[in-house]
DNA sequence: GATGAATGAGATTTCATTCAT
DNA sequence: GATGAATGAAATCTCATTCAT
């Protein structure tokens, strides 16, 4: 008999009971509201609990590695339920244009049917910096994303649908418009955002159109 | 370029000798930077009383009420800066559309003088809710600026400057979009942001710009 | 080699199954690796069962009472063991000096046999004080063996095998030199444990030899 | 006016008040009773505190950047006493086997006269592995120790005064059983420590003596 | 006016243990 | 017999604020 197995096993990582995925589940969608309600750094773990019916905060370290496992799950799941939302109805449209405002529409109308996804996404990825490790990562996909709708906008220049400037510009331009919706629809509880959504369509439908001959 | 005296101590209200307002200068100067390098959370007394070369932060309190004062005078200070270097940029203009331009484009002008302020500004404001006290009131402080830009594009909607559209919404894109060229700035070290400046005001030219006969 | 029976559950006084057994020695091996591989400090319930490949620490805490008990079983095997490995080999030394000798190597043998169970001892019965109820036993069981070893010793010196010393000092000597090199031998993963062996047999060779005429 | 000073000042690191380096030295004394007195692993910050009469363990944090930090101290600390102690009683002794007797009687005669340091002194090291950054460094600091003392042995070896024999082993076979000792004091209050001490000098002597001609 | 020292609340995290299934 | 889930105590550390000097 000698001594054996040096190292930790490791259970394959992605299975997951089912009550445990549920109460992740349940424990990222109170994050997501107590972030949107008290934003960021106020969202301790305490919060998230009671808001939860959790008795402990030890219930959440034990579900999860820690706060950024916690928020990384956050990002992930407002990602997920965006996606979900806004790709079909974006894909639904073909000409260049269309596809624009059906974005910015859509952006707003998933605000409208999670009023709390949006608001928590940019709490937490504007509170997030080099630093917390895998949460820096979804800064870059972030950025990956605008980096692929700016090629889009590229193709739309290159076919004359839009006209002549600076993609990149122009996609934070949306975004940054975008966000600031997301801010003034948590301040005015009775905004209009659909209405919103179709002013900024129409704003960067002109901004964009080519309005050579 | 004096000290300002915008927030009065309890007693002895505006009057504040020479060495006070020096160091409640230096320190909100300690705080701006701080807070555009490590954002709002992360900015701690203990970091700031660091930055400004003080020995404690019994130092920083001894002189503000609590960390809301010195958040205000962090939000004053920058807003004194910024009216000081973009208001008589804008009033240069005679033009509602040139008038826009330059709102947009001093704005980060503004932003390539002083590199901490506007990050600081932003960090500060999105990081303060309903709740401490005295600061909610710069949230409606902005929200009057903005309420007033909105009312100056109405007034060139009326003389036929700009087309139809809802001038708050469009206040708000603006807004949205120059805080997001802040946070590329910071982001992305190399970014052009005078060009920057040059895209979003044609963006926006094209967005309110009468195109009737 | 068989599991053993020394600590007996509360009411069937013996009795346990085969599995059982079986579960309780892939414990107790397993947490004999961890705390000779990170300190009894750092050998919680839970990197036990991961390393024994376990998925919840539930599981240790079924099968023993409670932390105190595992680790007295701890304690338990590697003693089993050490006795097993050391008493034939000194018992098949006649006289006093010889035996002594054999003490002395032999258990560092001990150590380059099964390299992780003399440290995991020391770290527990070094990690003990009076408190943990049952595990304080140990202290005295150990003291109990440098009784009778030190008893050893005062007969070979009758004999005048050995020379006047304070036997139960030269004992603990003994103990502390071996011991030292059990540490060494975790902090310098080359070292030759035989040769230190042999030479600790040396140094108490001389430091016990009767030099009278 | 431009954005200055955009790396925090730093005090000199050897400023120190008085009160401060007063409340230091006697967190430190609490430290090293506590640990001595229930070991390692529970001689928490609580514990620390409520032994020096201070109301939290904020206290500690407030001045000991870590625990880390207060274990190098308490290190530093009985280092220091033990250098001053011992060092002066060895050096007034001029030939080898002298200097090896005095080695461990002073040691021991330390251990007397300051019951606690040496035990916390164990304590901590034992407890400490390639984690907790700084304090490795002190795994170090003694094995340098243990270098130089074999060093001098290799000396005696060259100029005849000790008999041919592997210094590291006889070094550490001195440490390990002087250690031993400390640990019986703490276990038997009664122990004679200082015929302890002449014991373990005698066994040394003859252990390292030149029996050749 | 200024400062170092102290404080206590609150944050995250880890732990051994218990419980329902 | 076995297991995943839950629990609450305790640990370290940070923070804004207060106080005596």
């Amino acid at each position: 008999m000698q001594a054996s197995n040096s190292s930790d096993k490791q259970d394959a990582p992605g299975a997951r009971t089912f009550t445990e995925s549920a109460r992740r589940a349940q424990i990222v969608a109170a994050a997501i509201e107590v972030i949107a309600e008290v934003g960021y750094s106020k969202a301790s773990f305490a919060r998230i609990a009671r808001h939860a019916g959790l008795s402990s905060t030890g219930m959440i370290s034990y579900h999860f590695a820690g706060k950024d496992d916690l928020m990384r799950e956050v990002v992930v799941e407002v990602m997920r339920v965006a996606e979900a939302y806004m790709r079909p109805r974006i894909e639904a449209e073909s000409d260049f244009s269309a596809r624009l405002r059906t974005h910015i529409e859509s952006n707003l109308a998933l605000l409208v049917e999670y009023p709390k996804h949006l608001p928590a996404l940019i709490e937490v990825l504007t509170n997030v910096r080099g630093d917390s490790a895998g949460l820096g990562e979804f800064v870059g996909v972030t950025e990956e994303m605008n980096r692929v709708l700016a090629e889009r906008m590229r193709e739309g220049q290159r076919v004359g649908a839009f006209r002549e400037f600076d993609a990149d510009v122009m996609v934070h331009a949306m975004r940054g418009a975008i966000d600031e919706v997301v801010g003034r629809a948590a301040r005015e509880p009775g905004l209009d955002v659909t209405a919103c959504g179709r002013e900024l369509a129409e704003i960067f439908d002109r901004a964009t159109r080519n309005t050579a001959p």
